[in-house]
DNA sequence: CCCGAACTCTGGATCGTTCCAATCCTAGTG
DNA sequence: CACTAGGATTGGAACGATCCAGAGTTCGGG
């Protein structure tokens, strides 16, 4: 590994095409398909372009490339902020996974944002100014008009969140299945013995909130239990929570909490501590979404983790099928989620 | 607001600047100005461009923009994975001032990574292929290699951390005053009436830490306190945190605890719950960026929070500086933190 | 009425790459 | 030995924008 032959300075010239083509004594188009087709050539002739773009430390200019072959390897993401207060790690989690599987094909990721009243607003000038070969679409908690413009453009794209309420969308699509992770959630507190198992979710109008109810709520069906009065909407925060868990902690044969956050975990968390209950020995409490604050409050909170590094590798994995113009395999894909297991739902610690 | 007159449907062809130009019946030329030199146009001329413009939904094809005028309008920034169990909500919240701020000035984010174990890895290759117009480099917890990188190679940069080992280093940096945040943290718990404050920080390695602890120090020498036996260095983990507090605890005039982190700040309750010690009340901890966690976390953590907001605008206003191959102001630029208090340091709750 | 300056607008060249079609070379065949 | 098939290599054109130099138009002053 010896260091590129630069010239070392300011505002130094990259060698193109043309002066690893003059260097090596070859034409431009030999040198183009020594990078891009390099079966084409003759072994020699290979080598002998490979030495001096590895002696001039040539890279091929992307501008230029993005100009003929009409792709720019970038894949746009529309960057929202994560609202003070909730689980953000999420996001960080996953845009790294996304960025590191991309950059394993030669992709990289373009953040943008865009007016936070129009979920539309940013991709509609990539798309035209041809910025991005695809998008993918991560907010897709409440309804999904970028998919729906973006399947209306034609522009290639994959949805990390499955299309509420399009259920003929025709686009690809991953999800991670709520529903199964709030149902091992409680099957996981109904192994520990607890019986009357309350949920804390968010309002109804929240998509991926009602997915995650519906499987507290088949597991305790599947159980035999009776869930009513115990099925809570509230907003995502933890004094809420905390006082909530008060009103469902009167009735004292509720001794179990699956909460659509972590935010909400924390909660009833509180509130146990207000009332002097053992959380894991007398109170089992499951989180969502396996955050910091999970991991870090006291005394460990048992939560439920998305695969995003899975997630991203299947993203990038059908976009490229995607650009290809490849027959996808499944429209939709559904990925599991796991349950971390700490103190806030052992009884036996 | 007519919606643009394109067609809808798979693969359509955008409109480049010569369909706006015959369109409008003036030459290429005329549309580029247009765009970029309006006041070159006579007012009818403009109005009569723009509006086959907006008809069309004509945006410059930025590839060819890039190729020509050799600059792309992306920032380069390297997105290392933030460690499992450590504050990330640090660098969610920035990146999206960051996004924000760019976007304002027509840029976008450029997301890459690269091999953890060399911090160079990515810069050169996009550098070559000018790819990026600049970079934002973050990551300069020990020491700073792509500074003195890219400064070698004359690549603009501005660095989100000061150059701490080039005191010569001739780049654009900002940087967040930690040893002030400390400072103010010290200040506000000796205010509460705690005398002897420990210091729970990072290993000397840290420049960052080492920071921080300075602040301690100097507002505890101010105050004529005396810090021996009393500053702490220990992994970035809540469990050595807790382990480190109880062992300063068993000395009763011990009562406040500065933290590099939130994490060791949690740490520090967890002991105190251990013991029966009323945060707050009995004992006062001041934690460091102000994570989710401090936010949730009972009885609510006071936190030294970074205005990373400011920092964003900063560095994309530097940034354009040196883009212009202007006069920066001053080569480093220092911003204050502010204390975020809650309870755990607050005698009167 | 002519001239030059200022204002508008134009057409060709160019950025660095890949596409395309043609040419050169080599070896195998009749 | 001519002929051809195929592999290896080449030079010109094109992608869509901006730069540059020059041409056409308008207008005021002598």
């Amino acid at each position: 590994m010896t260091q590129p032959d630069v010239q070392r300075g300011r505002h130094q010239v990259p060698p193109t095409l043309a002066t690893v083509a003059d260097e090596a004594g070859v034409s431009r188009q030999t040198v183009s398909n020594a990078l891009n087709n390099p079966d084409l050539l003759r072994p020699e002739t290979l080598e002998r372009v490979q030495s001096v773009i590895e002696r001039l430390g040539y890279s091929p200019n992307r501008a230029a490339r993005q100009l003929r072959t009409r792709s720019s390897h970038l894949i746009g993401l529309r960057f929202e902020p994560a609202q003070e207060g909730t689980s953000n790690a999420l996001m960080d989690r996953f845009l790294h996974s996304l960025v590191e599987t991309a950059s394993r094909t030669g992709h990289h990721v373009l953040l943008f944002s865009g007016d936070p009243d129009n979920p539309l607003d940013g991709y509609d000038d990539l798309l035209r100014s041809t910025a991005v070969d695809a998008f993918v679409v991560t907010d897709t908690y409440a309804g999904t008009p970028q998919s729906v413009f973006l399947e209306e453009r034609g522009a290639p794209f994959v949805a990390f969140g499955r299309p509420w309420d399009e259920p003929d969308a025709d686009h690809a699509w991953i999800d991670v299945d709520g529903a199964h992770g709030a149902r091992i959630a409680t099957e996981h507190l109904l192994a520990e013995g607890h019986r009357r198992i309350a949920w804390l979710g968010w309002e109804r109008s929240s998509r991926i909130g009602q997915d995650r109810r519906s499987g507290w709520q088949s597991a305790m069906h599947a159980a035999g239990e009776d869930v009513r009065g115990l099925g809570v909407r509230l907003t995502d925060n933890v004094d809420a929570a905390r006082m909530r868990a008060h009103e469902l902690l009167q009735d004292p044969s509720v001794t179990g909490f699956v909460c659509a956050s972590d935010t909400l975990g924390i909660g009833v968390l509180h509130a146990c501590a207000d009332r002097g209950l053992r959380p894991g020995t007398d109170i089992g409490v499951v989180g969502f979404d396996d955050s910091l604050a999970a991991q870090v409050t006291w005394p460990g909170l048992t939560s439920v983790r998305q695969p995003l590094e899975q997630v991203a590798v299947e993203l990038v994995r059908i976009l490229h099928l995607v650009l290809a113009h490849k027959q996808i395999d499944t429209k939709g894909q559904m990925l599991q989620p796991a349950l971390v297991v700490r103190r806030s739902s052992q009884r036996s610690g």
